[in-house]
DNA sequence: AAAAATCTTTGATCTAGATCAAAAAACTTT
DNA sequence: AAAGTTTTTTGATCTAGATCAAAGATTTTT
């Protein structure tokens, strides 16, 4: 059997594993910002599952039916243009929320998991139900908005202003601060998507991606450690 | 005196005409979503001020003090990158809140008037006193910063796959969008900013901003009108 | 209303990155 | 471990939009 095989059962994970209280994501979770009864009430409702790669976790048009937590692996979330091509949101790391949108009617985007990824899903009448009472909850929505906001504000910079070779300095760096919030090593860094991603995100072609590394890679800006592995100098 | 003194002194707008019940973008506003009492409270600390084309209100950098909120005229908000090169991030409208942020300390990004333009400003404690014990103004922020936070998704996809003519074009139909929005005429629209700032958006030259006008009008894509008017066909 | 300043358009040329093509490397399956 | 598949890199060529340059419009100042 292929290992990306979409077509994949999915074992739901036992409960006793997927305890909120065991989550390795729970500090960098919108869940981290709970207290003890509320984390009780969403250990009781929340579904977690293994996605393997490639494996979508909702698409664009489809009705919002839950919220979802990345516990851990990664996410893109992508929107598919008229003309086939695919643009590349952002990429999702452990503790990320994702599915809450302006309308809550249908996903603007598709979000798909990229390598093996356990994601806590919410239904959402139950969480805006514990967001509703709980204003630390929506505190700490309104803070992930800004958050996002200003993300989306360097990277529209990122695009519409840098050179390839900045894009993807910036991008690595990017991936190096992500990582360091959340507790792992920020240097040297592991690029979980592959090249096609990576121009998807950034607005290039694959090609120029990967001249742009080996010439980063010449210019001594990075070290290559193997093909998803890198140093950053 | 030069039409566009920076250094122009400004009249405050005295209390009569600058009363909340008398605001023509209250609809739109987030005040639009405050009780009387709530209003009223507005009405007592805002202050109202009537900018001058390109006179700043405020720049990145500085300590956040004041919120704003769009009275009448249009406003933009832009980075200038280390190069110099401005970045411009969005264009606002009668009824558009801005200077709210994730870290409350310095804007991130700077703002200044294109035309002559009134804005409020509410001073940082004030409102986030009123916020604090209003979940109707909390959600309505929420659903605002919802709505930024699709609206940059389209603006990244905008700029990071599309052609200039078809950047142009859907930053036309975004102007005729929100002049639906706040009550104006959506076609013929005018084009408040000038090529440069256009350019500056849409991450291109004002040399292909000209051009690409020529070719849609060329194309019967739209009708000038005059160098700032315009109808899409 | 003429002069000066600013903004917009048009023309000629250049280039970063796209596209087309194929080799090399890395994985999967048998 | 050989064959097949997919991903990544490298090479050659092309092009949309940038850059450089200057002419027209429009607006502002005198």
């Amino acid at each position: 059997m292929k290992k990306n095989d979409l077509y994949n059962q999915q074992v739901e994970k036992q409960s006793q594993l997927a305890k909120c209280s065991l989550c390795s994501a729970k500090r960098f979770s919108i869940c981290g910002k709970m207290d003890e009864t509320q984390v009780k009430k969403v250990d009781s409702f929340k579904r977690t599952k293994n996605y393997k790669d490639k494996q979508p976790i909702f698409f664009q048009g489809d009705p919002v039916k839950s919220y979802f937590n990345v516990r851990s692996g990664n996410v893109k979330i992508y929107r598919l243009l008229d003309d086939g091509r695919m643009h590349i949101m952002g990429f999702l790391y452990p503790g990320d929320f994702m599915g809450l949108s302006s309308d809550q009617d249908t996903y603007l985007n598709s979000a798909e998991a990229i390598g093996n990824a356990e994601i806590c899903s919410f239904a959402i009448s139950e969480f805006d139900d514990l967001n509703k009472n709980s204003p630390e909850i929506t505190k700490e929505l309104l803070k992930r908005n800004f958050q996002e906001i200003e993300f989306m504000q360097k990277q529209s910079i990122i695009i519409g202003k840098l050179h390839a070779k900045d894009r993807l300095m910036e991008f690595f760096k990017n991936i190096s601060a992500q990582r360091k919030k959340i507790g792992l090593p920020d240097n040297p860094i592991s690029l979980p998507m592959n090249r096609q991603d990576i121009a998807d995100y950034l607005a290039l072609t694959i090609e120029t991606v990967s001249r742009g590394i080996t010439e980063l890679k010449n210019d001594q800006k990075i070290k290559m450690i193997d093909k998803n592995k890198l140093y950053i100098n």
